[in-house]
DNA sequence: AACATGACTTTCT
DNA sequence: TAGAAAGCCATGT
């Protein structure tokens, strides 16, 4: 076989990026950056966004732990962001005035 | 192979 | 507060 091959690379990668984002605690949240960073792709938070994307709707992953810079909320395709304001505030993240998650108090800090 | 698009981020105007 | 610009890069046409 071709160990290092190009298709294997990416389906490795997606692979972290789904484990890391299964690893964010409830009550926390990250950024796609810091998924990205943290499943060892620094710079691609857009595969990040790629790969939640692609998620079928009855998904075990807590894709709505990742949110935007900032803390900002995710335009998603076909929903607005209140399906995921509520299933984070179900969780008690908190969140700051302008509807954004409060980063500094439930941010998820991963531990190394 | 060129071009467009997107659940992104950061920096600079 | 907004917009542009530049990074990043997988996918689809």
């Amino acid at each position: 076989m071709r160990p290092g091959g190009a298709d294997t690379d990416r389906a490795a990668a997606r692979q972290r990026i789904r484990a890391t984002v299964d690893s964010i605690p409830p009550g926390r949240v990250a950024t796609y950056g810091q998924v990205a960073a943290e499943a060892g792709l620094p710079g691609r938070a857009r595969l990040v966004g790629r790969v939640l994307s692609e998620l079928p709707a009855n998904s075990e992953l807590p894709w709505h732990r990742v949110v935007g810079a900032g803390g900002a909320i995710a335009q998603r395709p076909g929903d607005g962001p209140s399906v995921q304001r509520r299933r984070l505030r179900a969780e008690r993240v908190r969140f700051r005035p302008g509807g954004r998650v409060d980063l500094a108090a439930s941010g998820w800090e991963p531990e190394a």
